[in-house]
DNA sequence: GTCTATATCGTGATAGAC
DNA sequence: GTCTATCACGATATAGAC
């Protein structure tokens, strides 16, 4: 499943990623990281401390990788109206759920500052990058001055996440497509 | 922690549903149920053939309660934007997440048709209820034409869905409170 | 660095006494 | 109906050989 290039430590964070992104923190354990890492329980104890050691590890990256992907999105239309539909129907799996948000829901990882911290930064930088751009929008008149670019932000933002929900729940993407039009509908109806 | 009037059986329901909004499916244990519910394993396996059971059990009872109490606040205002605010704003705990919402981000919920039911249905009521309402609004000329009333819903009820995961991952609400003012601000700003 | 052995505890369930 | 005993297995980790 892995190319011979990648080295042991590397095999065990990336296969932690996608066991947190398929199964949350609590439903990982070390054993099924082991079995798709393909490597022993010595190996993970002599490159990690222990599970919150290297989900650490793991959701750091994928909060990098995210972060990367949500700012190439953020700067790819001509306006800011179009930078946040670039964002809000950007290409997704939704019924795979964000890969940061779901942990959100982890009890464990919302009891650990420790494990809580790739997740917060994350929402937060998303909420002021998002922010920044509605702020633009309100600036070149393309949104109206009422809307607080914060509360806009935080609400675009909880679209997506709450559209992941809405689509799991349904085992079916459309209610993530639905909400994600109605935004941009509501958006776009929000003009000066 | 109960009262005596609470037989066992009803005991073991709500320490259940307890700990699903609390833990997740995968995060409860049935030992932990019985423990909250004062019950020992046998009294478990009589009144129920086991976790799945116990655990739809619960998720029934709590998506009743659940719309029980979003078709009160939906009912409310004056004017459908107005009951649409009175939902958005309805006293919550931002910091507990959705009871019913959070099951869709556990993989054994989603992996089982019997477990995903009570989700699945929760939310299909939902949207068409909020639909319902948009379109009245469009109809009384409150809300503009062009938005459709289905897409409007999906996005609304997936606001707050994911104002939990915002409020969660910054372990405080005021990213939920933002989301939910932005979202009405959104609307406001959407008529005619 | 990786392996196997071992330890302790929890999970999810069954059996049968009371 | 409820209890305790028991079970097979997994979770999480340590120890020490190789």
């Amino acid at each position: 499943m892995y190319t011979a290039r990648m080295d042991t430590a590397e095999r065990l964070i990336t296969s932690t990623q996608e066991l947190l992104w398929e199964r949350g923190y609590v439903g990982t354990s070390p054993k099924a990281i082991q079995e798709r890492a393909g490597a022993g329980q010595g190996s993970m104890y002599h490159h990690f401390r222990g599970k919150a050691d290297l989900a650490v590890t793991a959701m750091d990256r994928s909060a990098a990788e995210l972060r990367a992907q949500a700012d190439a999105v953020l700067t790819e239309g001509a306006t800011p109206v179009a930078r946040i539909g670039a964002y809000l129907t950007r290409e997704r799996e939704p019924l795979r759920g964000c890969r940061v948000g779901r942990m959100a829901m982890d009890p464990d990882v919302i009891d650990s500052d420790e494990l809580r911290r790739p997740v917060e930064e994350t929402f937060v930088w998303l909420r002021e990058r998002l922010a920044g751009i509605v702020a633009d929008g309100v600036a070149a008149g393309e949104l109206a001055p009422e809307l607080d670019p914060s509360d806009t932000a935080a609400a675009i933002a909880a679209v997506v996440q709450g559209g992941y929900v809405l689509a799991r729940a349904a085992g079916s993407r459309e209610p993530f497509d639905r909400a994600v039009r109605g935004a941009l509908a509501l958006l776009t109806a929000a003009r000066p």
